[in-house]
DNA sequence: CGGGACAACGTTTTT
DNA sequence: CGTTGTCCCG
């Protein structure tokens, strides 16, 4: 490859080689935002305007210029996001670009605890809660303050975890959450808070963190320890963060406290891409960065390389229709391609015989299915078309909505798992005592509490006399469970144990068991990548993987496969075509998250996400004659983000049936 | 006090 | 549809 000289004045005396031709291949903004490497830096990219691209190579930019690797913190939505960008700097320049240091927010956060847990209070280490177990613990302290009192409506435990979860993310007092999202429940406003504090107590009290925690106490500790935070922003030099629409006043902070001695801070974003509101973030993040860092450069990137006109079109009148005024106007050098389409169906099942026709021809014009993707408002409305794709044998991976790491039997396991590595978890213990014979929440405790009081550890179970009711199976565990005090077994070891002690539970519980046997088997296979405890079980929290146990095992031979996802979880991907199904009105935006403005808002920007991923052919789908139960009222018109559409935008189709019984378009 | 059977419910999106 | 709440029996 030919050298590049930098041009740039500055530079000029001291004229460096580089091996990567920057100025060539990247676009004045890209540019600028890449060789732009000291003081604070804030890049509005709109969709496709080459993001990942620009943060990619100004990683490489930074590693060739001499900055060591390891001083360099991405911090990114995902960890799968910050591989890939880590893996494409590797290609471009050498591999001391997998040694940045990348993850998310969330994953930071763990790190960086777990190496200062005593300054926290933390003695022993945390266990992480992840969004069930801290329902579980919520649950707990309920009826612990006898707040489930018969004939009263107490707020649902996931309610309240959203509550609490929401205050948290966006700085506010929990009543003002209760106020503005819940007016319903401020009569119970006053139990709440006691139980928001009986919650902070206890996991304090058993060292246990949830998502939120991480991020608090991570602020916390660089609020609180001047050396602490002069020696974590000497360690990482330079920080970027992508996706910055999506953080919320946390992680802000946090970004602020890392960067403060050095300002040495890129932060990518857009405004009109944020989509994760509902969970407190603020996009507003964006307006006051420069607020914070006085004196940032701006750099926006706005010209779309991903998809043709038409699609941006659509694109744009449907982000146009915000109250909101985003002030970024994409456009392209790809001038042609074919139109969107506004496909309208009958029912459902007449929905996802089009897409999988759709998706058939396609693939025989040579299309590879793995550059479609089916997008949707909320996991369960691809039901439908799943069913279908069996029943044609069109191989598909779904990704987002349901979680396995989070089916009952696999929490099961894990939970057996986390009392080993912190035997003070009551929710764990809780979960795994429950499940035995004759043991409910009472005796569970006593058991829990005895444990602890040995103080010992998993050695305590030792000291526990069980009552006769539940001897038996008290002692099968107890056995299961004295493996483990030697320490220091592989972490697949472990697991193969438990789930071997655990199978006859998993066969009295569940009338389909093999399936969930299956399940297991794929959870150990994972274990064997791992060398600590520890690290296993947080990786399981922060970042399990997503897509269901089937097509994790079909992805090891089949690389060529559908896309079905949410649009959350499309978030920075793009197809070649892309279908958005059931695009309808009461669905999307669906009746309970149209409540204000500002929700209608974000599932506006949704629906631009979703609409900004395709290349070459969009289709909005949507079926009619749909019967909402909630409402109790027939669905029959699209989304109104792209009802009314003028025809030359958006070209309406209708479907109908030929005399075979298969549907065509006309 | 635990367990099982059954009814009712409410139902996104994710670290 | 799968989870949560309730009731009643052992």
């Amino acid at each position: 490859m030919k050298p590049y000289y930098i041009k740039d004045e500055r530079r000029e005396s001291k004229e460096r080689t580089f091996s990567i031709p920057y100025k060539d291949v990247l676009n004045p903004a890209q540019y600028e935002a890449v060789t732009t490497l000291d003081g604070p830096l804030l890049v509005i990219a709109g969709a496709g305007s080459g993001k990942t691209r620009t943060l990619t190579y100004r990683v490489a930019r930074l590693v060739e210029g001499g900055v060591p690797p390891g001083s360099i913190l991405l911090l990114t939505f995902t960890r799968k996001a910050s591989q890939e960008m880590l893996r494409r700097a590797t290609t471009l320049l050498d591999e001391r670009c997998e040694k940045v240091a990348g993850g998310t927010f969330h994953s930071f956060a763990n790190f960086t605890l777990r190496r200062y847990a005593q300054k926290l209070g933390f003695e022993s280490g945390f266990n992480i809660l992840d969004r069930a177990d801290a329902e579980d613990a919520i649950d707990l302290l309920r009826a612990r303050l006898q707040l489930n009192v018969k004939g009263r409506r107490f707020p649902h435990k996931r309610t309240i975890a959203n509550v609490f979860s929401k205050a948290v993310n966006k700085a506010v007092p929990v009543e003002e959450i209760i106020l503005k999202d819940y007016a319903h429940f401020m009569k119970d406003a006053a139990d709440l808070l006691r139980l928001c504090d009986a919650y902070q107590t206890y996991k304090k009290k058993h060292c246990l963190m949830d998502y939120d925690d991480l991020l608090i106490y991570l602020k916390a500790l660089l609020e609180g320890n001047q050396d602490v935070r002069e020696r974590l922003s000497q360690t990482y030099g330079y920080i970027m963060v992508d996706e910055y629409q999506d953080t919320n006043k946390l992680q802000a902070d946090i970004v602020r406290l890392l960067a403060a001695t050095h300002h040495n801070v890129m932060v990518v974003g857009d405004d009109s891409q944020s989509i994760y509101a509902f969970r407190g973030a603020s996009f507003g993040n964006i307006m006051d960065f420069p607020k914070i860092f006085p004196d940032t450069k701006i750099v926006k990137l706005e010209e779309n390389y991903r998809s043709t006109q038409p699609i941006l079109s659509v694109a744009n009148v449907i982000i146009d229709r915000a109250r909101e005024k985003y002030t970024k106007v994409l456009f392209t050098q790809k001038k042609d391609g074919a139109p969107p389409a506004l496909v309208t169906a009958e029912d459902e099942d007449m929905q996802a015989q089009f897409v999988a026709q759709r998706v058939f021809e396609l693939r025989e014009e040579g299309v590879s299915l793995s550059d479609i993707a089916v997008l949707f408002r909320a996991s369960y409305l691809s039901f439908d078309l799943e069913i279908e794709l069996n029943r044609r044998n069109i191989p598909f991976v779904k990704v987002g909505g349901f979680k396995f790491m989070e089916t009952a039997h696999i929490k099961d396991l894990l939970a057996h798992m986390k009392i080993l590595a912190n035997p003070q978890d009551p929710v764990s213990w809780h979960r795994v005592l429950l499940l035995l014979e004759s043991i409910g929440p009472k005796a569970a405790d006593e058991i829990f509490q005895g444990v602890v009081s040995s103080g010992a550890g998993i050695r305590g179970l030792a000291t526990i006399e069980p009552k006769p009711r539940y001897a038996n199976a008290f002692n099968k565990f107890r056995q299961a469970m004295a493996d483990f005090e030697t320490d220091h077994l592989p972490v697949a070891e472990i697991g193969t144990k438990l789930a071997r002690y655990y199978q006859p539970i998993l066969e009295k519980k569940f009338d389909d068991y093999p399936k969930r046997a299956k399940d297991l088997e794929h959870v150990l296979a994972i274990m064997d990548r791992y060398e600590s405890l520890e690290r296993f079980l947080s990786d399981m929290a922060l970042e399990p993987p997503n897509a269901s146990i089937d097509n994790i095992l079909a992805t090891d031979y089949d690389d060529e496969q559908l896309v079905l996802s949410t649009i959350h979880s499309a978030k920075g991907l793009e197809w070649h075509t892309v279908f958005i199904i059931s695009a309808l009105e009461g669905r999307f935006p669906a009746a309970y998250a149209a409540r204000n403005d500002e929700e209608v808002e974000e599932e506006l920007r949704l629906m631009y996400v979703a609409a900004t991923r395709a290349k070459e052919n969009l289709f909005f789908t949507y079926p009619i004659e749909i019967f909402d139960r909630g409402t109790g009222m027939v669905l029959s018109r699209p989304s109104r983000f792209i009802d009314g559409i003028s025809e030359d935008i958006l070209e309406p189709w209708s479907l109908v049936t030929d005399y075979q019984g298969n549907e065509d378009v006309w």
